[in-house]
Formats: structure tokens, sequence, C-alpha cells
RNA sequence: GGAGGGGUGGCAGAGCGGUUGAAUGCGGCGGUCUUGAAAACCGUUUUAGGGCAACCUAACGGGGGUUCGAAUCCCUCCCCCUCCGCCA
């Protein structure tokens, strides 16, 4: 969401955007809802001036029945105002919902995936010297997991993990957190239920609602990450400076109905309905140059710990249709799949500015001045299992099929070399 | 699932139909005093929209209603707390 005053100043720049990113967003009705809406709320302002001074004369008067008639007439009109004013307010705020962040300059600009840009690429492919075999075998070779039964109790995209891959999971888990805290992290862990208004703040609704599971007895939803949650958690506050920047990293279960995508990547652990995930969230100053800082951090934080993981990457600058209606700019991190013989994405990592801020409504007070302003707000994947399990398995796979735990895990493992 | 009690400014906490946008305390900010600080004292301190300004309007969990007038009464939804029941 987009500050109604920029838009009026610059609805130029906000074309383009909503032209750029593909979003189905008629701004000249935009704009006409706005200033219908000021000239209503100009009427609506005049006639409550004039009602609260009928009050106060009714309150001294010796008969008050002739101005409680005039009063009560007044009321009448008030309401269809009124009436009006919120058809009005409520066709705007569905139009001011949809206006998107705009991207920053040197982002590509394309609607498809297919305009993003590769950035670096970093680590060795390996170079296996024999046939490598997939994630799925090798997980059935090892007796690792189970993909057949489960799928029939449990549905489709599902698995189950067994034995060291299980613990494996737990590994990687806290390795992540481990390392988050260490960079200054608080670590925490969040529902995956939430609420409607949780998915408004973060922008997933109304967009991609249809990409949440629904629980039409309790009115929540589960999250498909725990961005959603972290977003909400200062929400209507008004935080002193002191407090920023805060530096969540999140844990939770992560639900996605992956709708739209049937019949995609439906082989083994690469796109599931239900992960784990550790998040990494930032709540900054209301500063470009500071939200980049955090952005070149969290983007860091990442690669850092597919280092660990002894992962080869690339990193790729997102073009504008590809990004999402909030984001000022997105980097996703794809690890190289020796399967596919292709790259997969495993991060995404994006600035936002106030877009989400505005939408959940969280401030803070600047030390000077005292002025309030919203904040801007940061994501980041650090690590999602069992996504990463596809690389994971495939890259450090050896000839009689084993595969080689990266040292930096070693130690939640029992310091075992191999799984 | 059953019974009850609550949701008010940065925080705590009054108000329970009419100058209450809101007492009081704490905190914050400015000042007096002091070599400096503390203490004490004085002043100031919600957000949003409109207006050059004086000022006007709105908001006491969300939405709706009653009334000339609602933080205060009614309905409804959400959240929190206590007790009972059930439960990992």
């Amino acid at each position: 969401m987009l500050d109604i005053k920029f838009i009026r100043e610059n609805p130029g720049i906000v074309k383009e955007a909503i032209k750029n990113k593909g979003i189905a967003l008629d701004l000249n009705a935009l704009l006409k809802a706005d200033k219908e809406l000021a000239a209503l709320r100009q009427r609506g302002q005049d006639m409550a001036t004039e009602k609260n001074r009928l009050t106060l004369e009714i309150k001294a008067a010796a008969d008050k029945a002739p101005l409680k008639e005039k009063a009560r007439l007044l009321g009448e009109r008030q309401g269809k105002i009124n009436k009006k004013l919120k058809d009005t307010e409520l066709a705007l705020a569905e139009m001011m919902a949809l206006t998107p962040q705009i991207p920053a300059p040197n982002a590509p600009i394309g609607l498809t995936d297919a305009d993003n840009t590769v950035l670096r690429q970093v680590g060795k492919k390996p170079d296996f010297g024999f046939e490598p075999l997939d994630h799925v075998d090798l997980i059935q070779r090892n007796n690792w997991g189970e993909f057949g039964k489960i799928t029939n109790v449990c549905g489709t995209r599902t698995f189950a993990l067994k034995g060291s891959l299980l613990r494996y999971e737990f590994a990687l888990l806290q390795y992540a957190l481990d390392k988050l805290a260490q960079k200054g992290f608080t670590t925490i862990s969040v529902p995956s239920l939430a609420m409607e208004d949780a998915f408004f703040g973060s922008g997933h609704f109304p967009g991609d609602k249809e990409n949440m599971y629904f629980l039409p007895k309790d009115g929540q939803y589960l999250s498909g990450t725990c961005e959603i949650v972290l977003n909400s958690l200062h929400c209507g506050e008004i935080l002193t400076e002191a407090r920023l920047p805060i530096l969540y990293a999140g844990f939770s279960p992560c639900f996605r109905r992956e709708a739209g995508s049937a019949g995609r990547d439906a082989r083994g652990l690469y796109r599931v309905h239900q992960f784990n995930k550790v998040e990494q969230f930032v709540i900054c100053r209301n500063d470009p140059e500071e939200s980049a800082k955090w952005h070149a951090f969290l983007l860091a934080g990442a690669e850092e710990i597919l280092a660990g993981l002894e992962l080869p990457y690339r990193v790729v600058e997102c073009c504008t249709g590809d990004m999402g209606a909030g984001k000022v700019r997105m980097n996703d991190i794809e690890c190289w799949r020796p399967a596919l013989q292709k790259y997969g994405e495993t991060h995404s990592c994006s600035t936002l500015h106030d877009w989400q801020a505005r939408r959940t409504n969280t401030r803070y007070r600047e030390n000077l001045g005292g002025k309030v302003k919203f904040v801007h707000t940061l994501n980041n994947t650090a690590l999602a299992t069992p996504r990463i399990f596809v690389a994971l398995l495939e890259n450090h796979q050896t000839r009689d099929a084993r595969v080689r735990i990266p040292k930096a895990i070693r130690p939640f493992m029992g310091d075992a070399e191999f799984l």
C-alpha cells in the first residue's frame, strides 16, 4: 500500500509500476474515488460541526423540542452522506490495497521470471564422474523417507522423513537458528495459524488467498511463511526509534496449497504442502539507505548459511513482474540441482520499504523532532526444509549412493561425516 | 464445551448519557535550581484528516444500533484474564 499523497503527486510513477508489475488496477478510478471522498468528507465535516453546535444549544435551551426536531432532520441528511462516504471509502480502500510498491530503478523490467537476471554464481558445481541420482532415488535407496503410501493417507505433495534424514532436518534448522542468533537476531517460534488481518498486513491478501489453507470453523488461515506473523508482531504500535532495528529469526511450519501449480515439480521434496522454515525478518527506520543496508545483510546471512552447507548457488535479481506487488527489490537465491542440471529457488530476499508497515500500521517515533513514521520491513529465507534437501542430498552424494554431511553441520549430527 | 470478569493515551489506571480527547500517577521532553548530576519545583506531552492560521472533524478492541448528544446504554464479532470440564 502506498501513501495516497504520493499517488496524487506522482500518478505517472505509480502507473508505470502498475504496468511493470502487471497489476490489475485502474489508477484513474482510484484518483477519482479519492477526489469524491475528499468532497464527501468536507460535506460530512461541515454537517458534523453544525450538529455539534445544535447539540450544545439543546443542552442549554429551556424549550428543547423544536431544536431536537431540527437536529433529528440534520441527522437524517447526515446519515445519507455518511452512507455514501462509507461506500466510497470502502471502494477506495480496496483499490489502495492493490497499489504496488515502486520497484527500484535498477530492477529488471519484465512480467515473468524469464526476465530475471543473474547477479553472480557462487561455488563449484560438483563433477561426480558418475551419473548422479536425484534426491528421491537417494532417499529410497537409503530408506530415509516415504513418498508412496504417505500420499494415500495424507494427500498429494506430502512426504515422510525417516531415520538420519529426519535428524538432519532438525540439525539444519538448529544450525540456521544458531547462526542467526550469533548475528544478533532474536530467535522466535511463531504459530502457523493466523487471522485474516495478518495476511492482509503482509500483502498476501487479497491477491494470494487461493494459496492459503482456510479453517472455516475458526476463521483462521495457515500461513505459508512466518513472515506473515512476524510482520504483524508490532501492528498498531508506535515504537521508539531506540528499539530499532528489530531482527527476528522466526521458525514455523509453513503450509501452501500450491494452487495453480498442479503437475509442476511433482516429484520429491521440492514443492510440498507442508514444510519448515527459518526466516530472517527486519524492522528498521524509514530510510531507503538503511533498508538497502539490511537487504545486503539478509542476503549475506543466507549466503553464509549456504557456504556452511557447501552448496553451489546463484543470486538472481528478480524482475518487476516476478517480485510481487509490495516489493522494491527482490533477490532469489537458487541452488544447483545436479540431477536436473538446473538451479532451483531456495531463498528469497525482499525489501518492501513501508509498504507492509502501512498495512499493519506499524510506526515509530523519531528521536529527533519526535515525528511519527512508518517502519521499513525486509525478509529473507534463512533455511527451508525439506526443499534444501534436494540440493543437499544431490550435491553431496557419493558413487555408492551415500551422502556426505557438510563440516559445519557435523557438530549437530554427532560429528558424523556421512548420513 | 460451561460459568464469570475485562479490553481507555508510551505504560499503569479513573470515568460508566451532556465543555471527557479523556482525572490521577509513572515515563518522555523543555525549563528553574546546581560546578555537574540527583532531588525538588514549574511548564509540556495521543493519533489521523482538513485549514496559511485561529480553529474544525474523527477515533476509548472492530462493526452496527438507540439518542438532539455515547468511552458510558443495546446488538454482534474479535482478543485477553479467572474458574470448571476435556486434552498433548
